[in-house]
DNA sequence: TGTTGTTTTCAGAAATTACTGAAACAACGG
DNA sequence: CCGTTGTTTCAGTAATTTCTGAAAACAACA
């Protein structure tokens, strides 16, 4: 199979920023692959486009797959099996923060908690203390993640868009200006 | 110079997560140690904490330094480059996620808009249109991430405590709720 | 200028990660 | 049960990344 200048420019990039972004040269060039597919693909197509042995790509397929990054499908009379990628991008977005703080966040955040739950020793009253706090930021900006996941796609784009905006809700000392008849609270 | 057991467990932890965070061992041991030190080290005290030779020592301070993680400071009377961490936690968040965008997004928006430039071949067309699309959902992240980053520290937190209640701003088909006596605004 | 204390560079060694081909495995139709 | 078609596993090899020691470069100063 034979990949157009313009899908093999792209394909190219996504296995050159794979590693930055924690994944492989072949994980990344099979989701390009997959994601500009105008269908589905089989292990096989990819094979074929990209040039890398069969178990490579299974393995690749194997490691999209356990990212929640593509879709397995069957088609009619035919054994083998078919991978697109989503088409909503929002959806890409939201599994995207979702696995990498799955990797990258939350078993810190289990370390912290755990460190932070052992009295310190008299030398390690600062850093203990350090460790606390950095838990609590980090817990305070997952569950601001949590809030916004649970959002539909729609109510998450308006607060995208309002960005600037967003600043006058609230007052430069952090105070929530109240909106319509609710009252005035101060942050903790 | 001896590390206490707390001590020990952060850094061999933040030494682990490193190559999922995009930096090697020995960089996240140095930045942990230099995080939770109750005053600025200098190279060899590194060395001596962590047991690394001191050029790989050298190198992670650059990489550090490159990532604007830490800060250096000279001390009277004293040649020796000596290291900190910022104390204040959102500027390090700042710095990360400032970082993390210079280097796993912004070179994608460039080819993506390198990419969308040219007229597609007709077979291209719909992968195209793909690339645009991821372009523009990029493009709208980013403006919303500068718009946020203007934002004091106060006025970012006070919008990560409104959670939830953001999403009252906003109606479920994605228009904005007048806000006071503004009138009423759709969106794009 | 030379001396001393420091940081940086760099070529190669060590460790890790990615990739391959061959074999094992699974599902299915005769 | 066998053969066919497709997927997965795995041991070994290739490629890449990390780390080291030695040497070079640098900076401060007498």
């Amino acid at each position: 199979m034979s990949v157009s200048a313009l899908r093999q420019e792209f394909i190219l990039h996504f296995g050159e920023m794979g590693s930055r972004w924690g994944i492989n040269r072949t994980v990344g060039q099979v989701y390009a692959l997959l994601f500009l597919a105008d269908e589905p693909l089989c292990a096989d197509d990819i094979v074929a486009a990209l040039g890398f042995s069969r178990s490579n790509v299974s393995m690749a397929l194997k490691e999209l797959q356990s990212w929640n990054l593509v879709r397995l499908r069957h088609q009619q009379d035919d054994r083998r099996e078919f991978f697109t990628t989503p088409d909503d991008f929002w959806e890409i977005v939201r599994t995207l923060i979702n696995e990498r703080r799955k990797r990258e966040i939350d078993p810190t955040l289990t370390k912290l908690r755990e460190l932070s739950m052992a009295e310190p020793d008299p030398t390690d009253r600062a850093a203990h203390a350090r460790i606390a706090e950095l838990r609590q930021l980090i817990e305070q900006m997952t569950r601001f993640h949590d809030d916004l996941a649970r959002f539909e796609t729609e109510r998450l784009v308006a607060i995208l868009n309002m960005g600037a905006r967003l600043g006058r809700l609230v007052d430069g000392a952090g105070k929530l200006i109240p909106i319509r008849r609710s009252k005035p609270q101060s942050k903790g």
